[in-house]
RNA sequence: CGCGGGGUAGAGCAGUCGGUAGCUCGUCGGGCUCAUAACCCGGAGGUCGUUGGUUCAAAUCCUUCCCCCGCAACCA
């Protein structure tokens, strides 16, 4: 395997106004679904997630609970991390916006910026609410009231640091316009061009005096630096850049990859590679931007009260069951939509009824027929062999080229369409009528020994998908040595040494009955 | 005329450089019995939102209109 190739992902850094729901886990699944994938391809990955914790709606947040605001981002920060050490996220680093290496960076790069002229001091004029201490624009205002206390604003002049976008336009432009694989999927590029781009940039407001908790803009304390220029800096805070040791800067910039939900894809391929440009840094290769998932009633929100709980669904049906629902359910760019049922449906028909119950027929076969022994076999003596191997022996190549256009369904698709195959090899060798012979033995043997190594390949492939599940399949399999386990083992089929021994074990997928467990979901509300 | 996405079998989707309309789930029927009542095969079910047009031929290209969703505020 080549040495150097490495692969820089990152999630979104979450704002920890609230609990974490689905649509974050879904992110951050996903983004680590391709970074174990890249290590199973022998990249050194780095995977950055973490939190955005300033900003006014924080500042009160505390307020109310009466504690600071510090003391409130520490409880929810932790609960963040809990929940990806839960849904076994591979995360090599965690980047909070309170971190004093981030907090002294940003100011770092906030002073550059002003020091060679792309951030400049001038004033805002906006629509001010007092009691609630937030401008609005004109056209957020109800009657002329703000939007969410009903009262009267007043016009109010405020001095503001402003970032010169405009400068940066043409070039920004240029660069999307040459890099069609800079934003994705491509429709998002279109958006930001004809919404934003070709219209032509404001200068953006980068300060701000309402509120104290943010990260202060160290030669005008009275200013904090806007929460998005903090924010989008984690990706190179965290590489150590500006400072003594700028060697993981040096080595992961720029990133690969951007994960971000498609509300954000602005603030990404806007603001953030224009910041880029006037730090002379190269711009990230790629910014993905992914859909919703949305419920039957539209959107998941707070106010509604309608967000699904990543806890309470790991609890109830496992980490790798939600895993592959939020990995195959979607195609990824798309939105789609979330449901108990359309949860419980996926988990039923793929995992439990074709995956799991493969592995379960299969174990207890070699138990049966050959004392749980992986029997000898002999290479493709039928037509039904050779379509099988075949198969399996380029599933990787495929899976590879999903990968790489980041198809994740589609990946998975790939997978579990040689366990279907497997399903309809059983039919059709009927492994039981040949049992009844003593002639076809041999013939038993290899429709036996097909049938375990297609499950580690599948297994092997499954890797980065479902984490816990892969090294259950290898137990049972009777798996132990590692090399079987790594991807340089399914290129060619015949890897799985005869005489080892399974281990018939618990199912992997229980079956669920959906009309009773629907029924508890709906009580437990 | 703000921008973007979408309207294809009961549900959810694929198919869009034109050429017999596919997939998954569900449903109906059959097969098998190794297995988590799982697995395998087959059937039924669609005037591809609407109007007009281009063409030998349109879900696919152009046009009219209708409907749904999102964005334009720090909710992945």
């Amino acid at each position: 395997m080549e040495e150097n190739k490495k692969f820089y992902i990152t999630t979104p850094i979450y704002y920890p106004s609230d609990k974490l729901h689905i649509g974050h886990s879904y992110t951050t699944v996903a983004a680590d679904a391709i970074a174990r994938y890249k290590r199973l391809m022998g990249y050194d990955v780095y995977f950055l997630t973490g939190s955005d914790e300033h900003g006014q709606k924080i500042e009160r947040k505390a307020k109310e609970r009466g504690i600071t605001p510090k003391e409130y981002v520490d409880a929810i920060v932790a609960s963040f991390q809990d929940l990806w050490k839960l849904m076994d996220i591979s995360n090599d680093g965690f980047v909070r916006t309170t971190d004093s290496y981030h907090e002294a960076c940003v100011q770092k790069i906030f002073k550059r910026l002003y020091e060679q002229g792309d951030i400049y001091k001038s004033s805002y004029t906006g629509h001010y609410c007092t009691p609630c201490e937030s401008f609005w624009l004109e056209r957020q205002l109800v009657d002329g009231c703000c939007p969410d206390c009903g009262r009267k604003v007043e016009m109010v002049e405020e001095e503001s640091y402003f970032f010169r976008l405009s400068k940066y336009a043409d070039r920004l432009i240029e660069h999307i316009k040459t890099h069609p694989e800079f934003i994705q999927p491509v429709s998002r590029a279109n958006e930001m061009l004809n919404n934003f781009l070709i219209p032509g940039l404001e200068d953006l407001c980068v300060s701000r005096t309402t509120f104290k908790w943010g990260i202060p803009v160290d030669f005008d304390e009275k200013h904090v630096v806007y929460v998005w220029i903090d924010a989008l800096s984690n990706y190179i805070t965290k590489l150590g850049y500006l400072t003594d040791d700028e060697s993981q800067m040096d080595k992961y910039w720029p990133a690969d990859l951007h994960l971000v939900g498609k509300e954000i894809v602005r603030f990404h391929t806007i603001i953030w590679p224009i910041m880029l440009m006037a730090l002379d840094l190269p711009l990230p290769k790629q910014v993905f931007g992914h859909g919703w998932l949305v419920l039957d009633g539209g959107k998941m929100s707070k106010s509604k009260g309608n967000v699904v709980d990543p806890v309470k669904l790991v609890d109830r049906y496992g980490v790798d069951a939600i895993r592959y629902f939020l990995l195959r359910e979607v195609p990824f760019g798309n939105d789609g939509v979330f449901s108990n049922e359309s949860l419980i449906n996926r988990i039923n028909t793929d995992l439990a009824n074709d995956l799991g119950n493969l592995l379960s027929r299969t174990v207890s076969m070699i138990d049966k027929y050959f004392g749980g022994y992986i029997p000898e076999h002999d290479t493709r003596v039928a037509q039904e062999d050779d379509a099988l191997i075949t198969m399996a022996e380029s599933l990787a190549a495929k899976v590879d080229s999903c990968m790489d256009s980041l198809m994740l369904p589609e990946a998975l698709q790939e997978i579990f369409a040689l366990t279907s195959a497997c399903n309809k090899y059983i039919d059709v060798t009927a492994p039981w009528v040949l049992a009844k012979d003593e002639e076809k033995k041999a013939r038993l043997g290899t429709v036996m020994y097909n049938l375990a190594e297609c499950l580690r390949v599948v297994g092997v492939m499954l890797t980065p998908f479902l984490t816990h599940t892969s090294p259950k399949m290898f137990e049972q399999l009777g798996i132990e040595d590692e090399e079987l386990t790594k991807i340089s083992s399914v290129g060619t089929f015949g890897m799985l040494k005869t005489g080892t021994k399974v281990q018939k074990g618990e199912a992997l997928f229980p079956r669920i009955d959906v009309a009773k467990e629907l029924a508890e979901l709906e009580n437990s509300k």
